[in-house]
DNA sequence: TCAGTACTTTAAAATCTACTGAAGTACTGA
DNA sequence: TCAGTACTTCAGTAGATTTTAAAGTACTGA
């Protein structure tokens, strides 16, 4: 009686373990961060997390046999999502207990910050709520995919890559506020930096579309538009 | 610069992993659960687990390494503890996680309590309503110490390995439900079978302590009671 | 039908992890 | 000071994980 009460401890907590085995890989993390943006395929995912193909798609498979995400195969395409929002918000609140507990984290952000120049001092909540207000221009500096599976309301997709030939779209008698995937993606910090080069007004918004959505706020999303260059 | 930003997320996400390789293994996994119930030795979280002594020391260093614990010595004991209620928090999420993702959760609970002459069919809100309101005689079957760190409020303390010799103290004329540490604890299955096997009235809530406490009810503490056998 | 593309699988090497038993450390009470 | 207890660390082994290159599969368009 007490063995078999202990194997069913045993095999439940095996269960729960799939999942904490799932997201003890840095790289699957990273991964799991991308799909949170929206649905990619492997090569997309492979590229933008700077791992070799067969890697990427090893780790994919890990995530899938973990359930937490799901692939959908078109054509030649293999596209990858998340199996459920749930899954985005787990990673959020490992996120988020990793900033709680590791003052690394703090730590490593804070010295890569002050490497450019410095950008964090901006009051984050006047950030937010000029954002939410319209009273700023809004710039999605992602690529165009991820800003066709969810956008903040009235922002402007202009992806990193672009936005120097784009500047002339851009007021520059109004403050510019970029964002990007999050408070760790850089590509926010690099459009900053190129505005405020080129004189304008910019500050970075930390918040992604996910922490944006998770504050109860409402996302916007076009039709989808994958596997764009 | 773009490799500097690639050691930057490597970086970070590395930080990340570091909380997910502390929840990779079941043995871990299953002493965060246990200290979720409150403050333990090594010696008492190595019997409880199944594990041995030297194997669960290492363990706890591994999760406290990733600063999910803390310990403390005083005397001969060490005793460990969550290094913050948002651990419990997020080991609850990731729970939740695995019974939404992984049907095989729900499998095995409901194959082992079929094996035990089925004991699932109550309404669970009913349930919970009765007992938030003491309409029923409420027991804490975990061992004292962990009755003594926080326990439904009116709840009656009596352990399984004391229910027995305890059964005097019970009224027969009232419904009696038992809970113990959560819907994978085996505790409150047991009572109820000893106790429907003695003529009582008896069901089981699946909530825990934390349980309780996450659906914002509250807990009752008493002083603390510790190193008890 | 054939070349090319996107992806998966296999195989092998390097590294990491989990567990055990034995030795070591730190503290208590006699 | 010494035996005993609680815990940690060490060493060794078995097994799992991660990565890369190479081979294999599935689909498309010519």
């Amino acid at each position: 009686m007490a063995s078999r009460n202990r194997r069913f401890k045993t095999a439940i907590y095996e269960q729960f373990a799939r999942i904490g085995k799932a997201i003890s890989n840095p790289s699957r993390l990273e991964l799991l961060d991308l799909l949170c943006q929206g649905p990619r395929t492997v090569e997309a995912l492979a590229k933008e997390a700077g791992l070799g193909l067969a890697n990427t798609s090893q780790h994919l498979k890990a995530l899938r046999e973990a359930r937490l995400v799901e692939a959908e195969k078109a054509g030649l395409y293999v596209t990858y999502r998340l199996a459920d929002e749930q899954v985005c918000e787990f990673y959020r609140s490992l996120r988020s207990l990793a900033e709680a507990r590791l003052a690394e984290v703090g730590e490593i952000t804070r010295r890569f910050l002050e490497a450019r120049q410095g950008l964090q001092p901006v009051d984050r909540e006047q950030l937010l709520a000029k954002v939410r207000d319209g009273a700023v221009t809004v710039l999605d500096v992602r690529p165009l995919e991820e800003y066709a599976a969810g956008h903040l309301p009235g922002a402007l997709s202009v992806p990193l890559k672009e936005l120097e030939r784009r500047l002339a779209e851009l007021p520059h008698d109004r403050e510019i506020v970029a964002y990007c995937r999050g408070p760790y993606c850089v590509l926010a910090v690099e459009a900053v930096e190129i505005l405020r080069a080129r004189g304008f007004t910019a500050f970075r918004l930390e918040d992604g579309v996910t922490d944006w959505h998770a504050r109860g706020l409402p996302v916007e999303a076009s039709t989808a538009v994958l596997h764009t260059a």
